[in-house]
DNA sequence: GTCTATATTAAGATAGAC
DNA sequence: GTCTATCTTAATATAGAC
């Protein structure tokens, strides 16, 4: 990776970073360019499709992000093993539960974009019903293992968000493996 | 109640539904008012406020019919049953899990007003507190039952909001009366 | 109580100098 | 590549007729 990169990936960083606080519409130019440590102009520069443009490349990082988060779980480890690894890198991405979901942030909008959002979803519950199924779940049980843990990562968040009480999340990550991995928490 | 209420609480849910969708900053006054069925300055004359004198009367018609939804958490009949009875509340309440939740739309937002939101979860926390408590959990155990079920629940709307699958939202009413009153789940 | 018309400010976006 | 200056549009809000 070449340091022009690295500093490029910076920059979607901490204008990614206001999205996840402000949302789209809360997210204005102003607001992005005072992050960002740039001008107006200069945002543009390296954005000329202008918002737009700035939102695909949040979110392409952070589904490449993503990706590598839930990288372990396609391993060939033990099955409780590969999901305490999601676990730990999912806590480093959302920061002990203290960084807001840009998934939320972004739903909560006006052109809400419900296909990339769903298709985010979507590879994080590939990733964990993959787990469970390894684990000896049914086709049926690991599906609905993986979305159910999902829901208490996310509304543990959404708890953190909104009271800035984290336990909720950081038990829904400490149970994760149980959660995947034991049936009858199924 | 007299009829000239019910309309007013009928508009103030109209305008709600906007602010669940698109969040605080996506709520034009163009918007609320196409909503409303009345042009700007109508919008103006019920509420001289403002946006914010709007948000604050959406908020505390939410916050009213919360109340109502958790009233069944503090009757004196069995736990399991008041938790029944507040999970259909709450489906009630949120449509199935197709209507989006007002307090994530809100949170994520520019003045995103933390200590009202606060106050909402903890209102909710106290009630699936009290039920569990009633159920036999000792008091750490109820509070973790209770903001775990919240989580479990607030997270099932995100997919739902994200994906449209409603799943994990109805596993998350469903398996609430156990989540309450059956210590082994906690 | 609702409307049309309008003032004011901020947002998104571009042009051109350095 | 970053800046100042400017344009255009949309948003919040108000005035005053009906």
């Amino acid at each position: 990776m070449k340091p022009d990169a690295s500093k490029h990936e910076d920059l979607v960083d901490a204008l990614g970073d206001v999205f996840r606080r402000y949302g789209n519409e809360g997210s204005s130019i102003a607001r992005l360019s005072e992050a960002a440590g740039l001008k107006r102009s200069s945002l543009y520069h390296r954005f000329p499709g202008g918002k737009e443009e700035i939102v695909e490349a949040v979110v392409d990082r952070a589904a490449e992000r993503y990706e590598v988060v839930l990288a372990p779980a396609f391993s060939d480890g033990p099955p409780r093993e590969r999901a305490a690894q999601v676990a730990k890198g999912l806590d480093d991405y959302y920061r002990n539960g203290l960084r807001p979901c840009l998934l939320i942030a972004l739903t909560v909008s006006d052109d809400g974009d419900r296909s990339l959002a769903g298709s985010c979803i979507e590879a994080w519950a590939t990733a964990f019903t993959r787990i469970a199924a390894d684990a000896g779940f049914s086709p049926v049980a690991a599906e609905a293992a993986a979305m159910d843990a999902i829901a208490a990562i996310e509304g543990g968040l959404v708890i953190s968000s909104t009271s800035g009480k984290t336990a909720a999340y950081e038990r829904a990550l400490a149970t994760l493996p149980d959660r995947l991995t034991n049936p009858k928490d199924a």
